[in-house]
Parts: structure tokens; C-alpha cells; sequence
RNA sequence: GGGCGAAUAGCUCAGCGGGAGAGCACUUGCUUCACACGCAAGGGGUCACAGGUUCAAAUCCUGUUUCGCCCA
């Protein structure tokens, strides 16, 4: 790839560059990992984004470090590959076709199954791959060769062996079990699908009459539509105040059926009046009470939520609001309602629909999860899968530790329709890898149906790190990118995919799906929230590429995950990264317009280098060694944050603006041709580790670069070398720098900051070589006509003073502005007097210098020492000054 | 009820045993030949509270308060 060189804009217009610099990756096909290609492998494959989705800022974090990722590693020379694509998302995605059908009038019912599926495919095809144009938006490496779909064709082949082949060993079974049915989508959920928030409500107290009339019991409930459920009412076998009432027979309120008080350690006693209306048919917990006891289970309303025959005539299609309000009604009436108080209580919800979610006995298919949790266990265990940060291990195993079985069936026609067949004369049942025509037992066909429920969405996504790679067959991209390296992704989905995913690896691929898993924060906004659509929250990352550009907004991202678990989104952050590439843009531009076709970097000429060159040229080494540790280890924003410093803070406060001097001197040849080969040097080094963070800026400035050169995206990782570290020349520079700021420091008290001015210094002998050699540096960074050593002759009666290590250097002022110094001075010697105060406290302590380690006492001591002389110099020329007055 | 995390400058956050830091905002001065998306200088903090450990605590421990999240 070869960039049309081009006069550089003054101001960086990524609208300019992005698209182009994509389109010359794809085309010169640099995404694509060719798996006979030598060498180590590093791959991720991409959680799968929801189809019906489009980009947030979850996923703008969540792809950038993916990209980064891989980005570094390709440059590394890794055979990267980073595997893409999409999940076909079973509720939500047929809530959206259902939503399009109901505008026409018309629902799923209306159209048949088959009619309905290819109306979802219609709209999978034509919205299906929005997201996927979005990520290539931002940037994304992926092998876009290798794209898959939860539902493509051989997708469908691996959901289908893993159930068949988990059905075989018996981890599957059908049962009649309460579940969470989301009455608004019609389908069972997992519990992992609930979303359990406090609502307001009330607690109501019920009477239930002793059919011996001698007396009454009173239950406390949230929810007393579910009376007309009721089997019985349970009390504490502890509980003094009705052990001697167990075994009573009561009668149920509203409907008269006759329920026995029975006593289980399920009830607290504590809680309401201790006794517990029991309701097998809408509550989990009075299921496994009812199991228990050998009670039955009536159910009082229908799949929409609504009373249904069995709650009786009065209540029949009544909503379960409507019927709450009308059974209390009716309670009151009766005299049975003893009291109402207010009552805040946890209520699950369905997290597709947000509706709150109806416990439901039916009948489900359920994966037993206790064998395949144990090896997922040990792996974490043992450390060969790694959570990063640590506390999510902990967080994983809780969770491992008690997992339930999983409910597999969703009564929805979009998905992995249940490979089970039942014959209707034989009654003969099982799974199949392959479509049976006809019942193997007896051959019928006409009474030969296939289960009409499909698959949580999440069973198939826990096949994605191999179905991807062609699971079930043994394909040469299994073989060789198999197990992946780290899964990328926010906490919220540890238990959905990252879980299931390592207990399928382990199940089907008989070793781990990846050993790293990188838990990065979730993006909230400003109000400390999840960012929310409906609450007007949410922020589109698209609006922020537009604004600020890629690379900003990736850029600017990255360097804010510094904030742990969570991240309160900023757009000050934004904005001060677009300023940066602005500044990259500016820094290049500088650079090349000096830089000539046919000038290496490497190799300089060693003598001709200044204090300042080796100085930048050892800072970039540093650099190098920085920004790879922490990519290593995750730490993304550690690098982010040492790139940013080390370009504005050293390169170009610094560096740029001191080879200007030499650059723009009218002779100094040779010194220029050695300042160009710095320059070009840092660029070519800031550019590639800049790369995995920002790709599209440092790409167009790297093609602008002198010389032919691969695209940036398949050069090069910087390596570090020893020979190029000069610590002698990062002091010197450090003291330079010192006394410049001074030099400017005293200007700008006095307003002077654009005059020419005249430094004198006096300095202990080894250090007068040091401000010898910053002399020209003070001349150009703080207009410094001249700067001399102070003699018998040319003592300076009134001027400004201040101390850069040993060396005292005074700015000569007229006598009016005398005060000013004397303030100066005051505030100056106050500082240090705090400070030898505090120092000289821990030295005078007998304690501090016993215990604490030799090296800090010395420190102190060299401190108290230094502090000391200058406090003593000061004071002698406020004395001294003030004397003048 | 159990668990996790957070409280540091006006705002968003680093620092996590030995001299309080960044970005933004603020003040002052700069139409300096890469950049005003800029340059230079500056102001601003009882590091939530209370105990404890230590020669030494923003940093470690305990408790309290407030906030956020997860699980039941």
C-alpha cells in the first residue's frame, strides 16, 4: 500500500483518512491470518454482538482493546487472527419482526412458523450486518473472511452435535419445573434472564378462617390474586405461637377449598406473622414446599398473565393487576383483610422486555450443569483460565459453586429449533445429528413431529471459540487456532458466555476455550448509571467518530479505563485525545517538513549528537519498554497514558521545539542532518507503538514518511536497544529543563515574559560545567541574551533569585521592582522552612533512624542538608534586600 | 440476607507504606515561522469519618457513613 504524498493539512481531519486508510487494509487483504503461515498464533474470537443490535459505547471499549490486542500482536509477529460475527439473539430479535408485523396488523400466528422465519431472515439479511459495518468503522482488524452467524449453516451443525451428543450422556432431560415465563414475549427465561429490581408494593394481611370456626390464621403476602392458588398455609415446626394449630384445616378465602396448616422449615418466623400461604403453581420456593408435602398445584392464570377457568367466574380474564385490586376489595368486604403496609420487594423482570416476570410451572427442557461446572471449576482453580483483574476468579467459582440446572427451551420460532422427534403411534423419542424422515421404530411419518420449542440463544454461544473455527469438523483452522488466546469482554457476561463457554471447550474440545479472560470496566454515564436509551443516557460512540474522529474516541476511551470496575464517561477525556491527535498531526508535519526521500533514520552520526538528542532518543527506548510491559499486562490505559506523555510533555515541549535553533539556522548542515535523523527516529518508533491504540493517523503518517515502507499495520514492533539509553544525558537534561522553567518562572512574575533578558549565576565548581551547557538552551526556551557567572565586579544589588540544585541564578531588576522579590523570597523561604521542619522532626525522632531502612534516613539526611544551605542563603539575601529599601 | 467495588483539586479520575498528581475547568501573559484542538506561567486538596498497626498511613487493619453493582 502506497500513499499518495500530499500536502499535510493544518489541523487533522480524520473524515480525510479513515475511510480510505480502511479500505487500503481490506483491499491489500491485511486482516486475513493464513493458518499455514509459521510462527506462534495469537487469536480472539469476538463476543458475539446481537444482530438486531447497533454500536454502543460497550461495545466501542469492548472491540478497541480487542483491536488493540490484536494489532500489537500482529506487529509482534504473531499469526493474529481475530474471529467476527454475530448472534442471531432468539427473543429480541423476533420481538423486532413481531413489532414490524404487528404495524401491518398481523401477528406470527397469522403467518405460520415457516412464513415467519423467512420473514426473520429477510430482515437478519437485510439489517443483520449493521453492527459489522460499524466495527469496521471503528477500525477492526477481524478476519472478515472468516465471519460467522449463530445460526449459518454450519453453526446449526455444531448446536445439533453438542445437544445430541449431551442428551446421549442423559445431561438433558424434560421436566415440569416453575420457571421465569415472561408473559409480554411468551417464553420461559434462565434465571440468568431475569433482572430481580425493588418495586413499591404492599403487604397485606389475610385472615384464613379454622373450619371449626375457632378462630383464624393470619398470612402475610405481596401478592393475594395467588390466593385463589392456594393449597395450604405453612408454619415454622418451631414456632410456638401455632405448634398446637398444625394439622388444622383452614378455609381458603374468596374460593372456600378446605387447606391444611402444615408446618415446614422453609418458613421464617420472623417474617410477617410467620405464617405462609403456600401457592405450588406461582411461587419457586412453595413448589418445592408443595413437593414436599405430596400438595397439588393449581394454576390461577393463563401464558399472558391473565386469570384463567380455575380462579372462577367473579375473577376470570381479569389482568393479574386487575385482580389484585379486586380480590382486596372483596377481602375487605368480607372482613378478612386485617391491615396493608407499605412494602418495597425485589420483583423479577424480564431483561428483553423489561415486563415483570410470572413464575410458571410448565413443562421444559433442562441441562444438568453440576458435571460439566466441576472441570470448569479446577481450570480456574489451577489458573490455567485466568480473570483479569483477579477478583472476577472469585466471583466466577461463587457462582460455578452453586449453579442450577439450565433451562434450555424458549417457547420462540426464531433459533435452534430442538433437535428431538416424538413418534405419535410408538411413542418412541429421541435426538437426532440429522433430520429423521420418519420414526425409526415404526416408520411412521404422518404422526412424526419434531419438538416445536428452540434453543436459548445462550446454548449456542457457548460453542462460539470453536463452532467459529469449524466444530464439529476437524478443520485445519480448528486445529491450529484452537484454544484462543483471551476473551475480551464487560463482567455482565461472565455467567452467560464466558461460564458456558469453558465448560463447552472443556466438554467438546476437551481443553480450554482461552487462558486469559480480560474483564474490562462498564461504561456508565455521567450520572453514575448504566447509560440508557430511553432515559436519554445514552451516548452514541458513531456521533462521537463523527465529532472527534476514531482514533480520538478510541483513544480517549482506553486511557479512561484507569477507573477500575466502572467508568463515569467523560467527553472532557474525548476531546482532550482529539487534541492529541491534532498534536500528532502537528508534531508530523513539523517533522516531515524537514525529512528528505532519501535520509535514513539510522545509522547518525554519534559525534554531531547533542545532550538533547540522546535525551529524546533514550526517553523513546523508555517508551518502547512501557508501552510493551503494559500492553502485556493489560494495563492498556498505563501505556495510553505514557504515549500521551512522552509525545506532548518530552517530545514536543521539549525536543521539537530545541532542534528549531539548529533546523532553522542558516548554516549548521551537518548538525541538521543529525537532528532530521532524530526526528525521523522518534516518529518512526511513536508511530508503530501508537499504532494498536490509534490505527488510522499513525498509518497516514507513516505512508507520508521518507523511504518505502510495508503498511504500519504489518510492520514491526519496536524493540528496545541498551545502546541507545543515555542516563548521564536524562540528568543533564533534567537540570536543563530546571533552569529553564526557572529562568521563565521569574519572567512571568514580572511580566516579562517576551523580553530579552540577562541571567547571571553562581554555581559550586561541579556544576558550572552543567550551566555552561545550558546556556543555549536558555537562550532559545526562555530568551536568555546572555548568561554569565557572577564575579567581584558584577554582583547584582537588586535582582530576582531562586536555586536550580547547588546553583543560585539572579535576574537583575530595577529597584522598584524590589518588592516583588522580596515576596518572592518570603513565600520561597516559608517553603522551605515547612518543609526542613518536617524533615528535621523525623530526623530528630531516635525511633525513625533506628528502625527505618539506612537508605530513607540518608535520604532525609541529604535532604535536611540541602533545604538547610538554601534557607540559609535566602535569608542572607532578604536581609540583605531589605537593607536596600 | 450474602458478596464485590468506590469515597483524593470545582468536575472525571490516577497514586495504594517514606516529599499530594493528570485531564478538563479557572487566573495571568502570548496573532513566537508544527499546532489557539496551541505556547508559557500560576492558583486550588484536614486524601469521607472514627479508631488501630507502624519510626512513618491518602496508602495496611477494624468499624461507621454514603454511593454503585452482582447474587439470593
Amino acid at each position: 500500500m502506497k500513499h499518495i504524498k500530499h500536502e499535510l493539512d493544518k489541523t487533522y481531519d480524520p473524515k480525510n483518512v479513515e475511510d480510505r486508510i480502511y479500505n487500503g487494509w481490506e483491499e491489500d487483504n491485511l486482516f486475513r491470518a493464513d493458518v499455514e503461515a509459521p510462527g506462534e498464533t495469537y487469536v480472539i474470537s469476538i463476543p458475539p454482538p446481537n444482530i438486531t443490535g447497533s454500536l454502543h459505547m460497550g461495545h466501542a471499549l469492548d472491540n478497541t482493546i480487542q483491536d488493540l490486542l490484536i494489532r500489537y500482536h500482529r506487529m509482534k509477529g504473531f499469526v493474529a487472527l481475530w474471529v467476527p460475527g454475530t448472534d442471531h439473539a432468539g427473543i429480541a430479535t423476533q420481538a423486532v419482526v413481531e413489532k414490524e408485523l404487528k404495524k401491518e396488523g398481523r401477528t406470527r400466528f397469522d403467518l405460520g412458523r415457516e412464513a415467519f422465519i423467512k420473514r426473520v431472515w429477510e430482515w437478519q439479511e437485510e439489517y443483520g450486518s449493521t453492527i459489522i459495518h460499524q466495527l469496521k468503522r471503528m477500525g477492526c482488524s477481524c478476519d472478515w473472511s472468516r465471519i460467522r452467524f449463530t445460526l449459518d449453516e454450519g453453526y446449526y451443525r455444531a448446536v445439533r452435535e453438542a445437544f445430541v451428543s449431551f442428551y446421549e450422556k442423559g445431561l438433558i432431560h424434560q421436566g415440569r419445573r416453575i420457571i421465569n415465563w415472561c408473559p409480554h414475549c411468551l417464553t420461559a427465561l434462565s434465571d440468568l434472564e431475569v433482572e430481580h429490581f425493588d418495586v413499591p408494593g404492599h403487604l397485606y394481611y389475610v385472615r384464613y378462617p379454622f373450619e371449626d370456626k375457632s378462630g383464624y390464621v393470619v398470612i402475610a403476602t405481596t401478592r393475594p390474586e395467588t390466593i385463589l392458588a392456594d393449597v395450604a398455609v405453612a408454619v415454622n415446626p418451631d414456632d410456638d405461637r401455632y405448634k398446637d394449630k398444625v394439622g388444622k384445616k383452614l378455609v381458603l378465602p374468596m374460593v372456600g377449598r378446605i387447606i391444611p396448616l402444615i408446618a415446614d422449615p422453609y418458613v421464617e418466623p420472623g417474617f410477617g406473622t410467620g405464617a405462609l400461604k403456600i401457592t405450588p403453581g406461582h411461587d419457586p420456593n412453595d413448589f418445592e414446599v408443595g413437593q414436599r408435602h405430596n400438595l397439588e398445584s393449581i394454576i390461577v392464570l393463563d401464558e399472558h398473565g391473565r386469570m384463567n377457568e380455575e380462579s372462577g367466574e367473579r375473577y376470570k380474564g381479569m389482568t393479574r393487576e386487575e385482580c389484585r385490586k379486586a380480590i382486596v376489595e372483596d377481602l375487605e368486604k368480607e372482613g378478612l383483610l386485617e391491615k396493608i403496609e407499605e412494602y418495597n420487594h425485589a420483583v423479577g423482570h424480564c431483561y428483553r422486555c423489561l415486563k415483570a416476570i410470572e413464575p410458571y410451572l410448565s413443562w421444559q427442557w433442562f441441562l444438568k450443569m453440576d458435571e460439566l461446572a466441576k472441570p470448569a471449576i479446577e481450570v480456574v482453580n489451577d489458573g490455567r483460565v485466568k480473570f483479569i483483574p483477579e477478583r472476577f476468579n472469585r466471583i466466577y467459582l461463587n457462582w460455578m459453586e452453586n449453579i442450577r440446572e439450565w433451562c434450555l427451551s424458549r417457547q420462540l420460532w426464531w433459533g435452534h429449533r430442538i433437535p428431538v422427534w416424538t413418534c405419535g403411534k410408538c411413542g418412541y423419542k429421541n435426538a437426532f445429528r440429522e433430520d429423521p424422515g420418519s420414526c425409526p421404530e415404526c416408520g411412521e411419518k404422518e404422526q412424526w413431529f419434531q419438538d416445536e420449542d428452540v434453543l436459548d440463544t445462550w446454548f449456542s454461544s457457548g460453542l462460539w471459540p470453536f463452532a467459529t473455527l469449524g466444530w464439529p469438523e476437524r478443520t485445519a483452522d480448528l486445529q491450529r487456532f484452537y484454544p484462543t488466546n483471551v476473551l475480551v469482554t464487560a463482567r455482565d457476561i461472565i455467567f452467560l458466555w464466558v461460564a458456558r463457554m469453558i465448560m463447552d471447550g472443556l466438554k467438546f474440545m476437551g481443553g480450554i476455550p482461552f487462558s486469559d479472560v480480560f474483564i474490562h470496566p462498564t461504561i456508565l454515564a455521567k450520572t453514575g448509571q448504566r447509560m440508557s436509551k430511553s432515559l436519554g443516557t445514552g451516548v452514541d460512540p458513531l456521533e462521537l467518530f463523527e465529532k472527534y474522529g476514531t482514533d480520538a474516541t478510541r483513544f480517549g476511551l482506553v486511557i479512561q479505563t484507569e477507573q477500575g470496575q466502572d467508568l463515569k464517561y467523560s467527553e472532557d477525556r474525548i476531546e482532550m485525545s482529539r487534541n492529541f491527535m491534532n498534536k500528532i498531526w502537528n508534531a508530523a508535519r513539523y517533522t516531515l517538513s524537514f525529512l528528505k526521500e532519501d535520509e535514513d533514520a539510522l545509522p547518525w552520526d554519534e559525534l554531531l549528537l547533542r545532550t538533547e538528542d540522546r535525551w529524546i532518543i533514550s526517553k523513546t527506548q523508555r517508551l518502547i519498554e512501557t508501552v510493551t510491559m503494559n500492553i502485556d499486562n493489560y494495563e492498556l490505559w498505563q501505556a495510553s497514558k505514557a504515549l500521551y506523555e512522552f509525545f506532548w510533555d518530552e517530545f514536543c515541549d521539549w525536543y521539537i521545539e530545541l532542534s528549531k535553533p539548529v533546523l532553522y539556522a542558516d548554516d549548521k548542515e551537518e548538525e541538521k542532518r543529525a537532528i532530521r535523523q532524530v526526528l525521523n527516529h522518534v516518529l518512526s518508533t511513536f508511530l508503530p507503538l501508537a499504532h494498536p491504540f490509534i490505527p488510522f493517523i499513525t498509518e497516514e503518517l507513516w505512508g507520508a514518511l521518507p523511504g518505502e515502507r510495508k503498511p504500519l499495520m504489518v510492520s514491526e514492533w519496536p524493540k528496545t536497544d541498551p545502546y541507545l539509553i543515555y542516563p548521564e544525558d536524562e540528568e543533564l537534561m533534567d537540570f536543563r529543563m530546571s533552569l529553564v522553567r526557572v529562568i521563565r518562572n521569574m519572567k512571568a512574575e514580572l511580566n516579562i515574559s517576551s523580553a530579552e533578558v540577562e541571567i547571571l549565576y553562581e554555581a559550586p565548581d561541579e556544576l558550572e560545567h552543567a550551566v555552561e551547557g545550558a546556556k543555549e538552551m536558555a537562550a532559545f526556551l526562555a530568551k536568555v541574551r546572555e548568561m554569565k557567572p557572577v564575579g567581584e565586579f558584577n554582583r547584582p544589588k537588586s535582582a530576582l533569585s531562586a536555586m536550580v540544585g547547588d546553583a543560585v541564578i539572579y535576574l537583575p531588576i530595577d529597584e522598584e521592582q524590589l518588592q516583588k522579590e522580596i515576596e518572592r523570597l518570603g513565600k520561597e523561604i516559608e517553603k522551605a522552612a515547612g518543609e526542613i521542619e518536617r524533615v528535621n522532626k523525623k530526623l530528630e525522632n531516635k525511633q525513625f533512624v533506628e528502625k527505618a531502612p539506612e537508605q530513607i534516613v540518608e535520604t532525609e539526611r541529604e535532604k535536611a542538608l540541602a533545604i538547610g544551605e538554601r534557607l540559609h542563603a535566602m535569608k542572607d539575601r532578604l536581609t540583605m534586600l531589605e537593607g536596600m529599601k
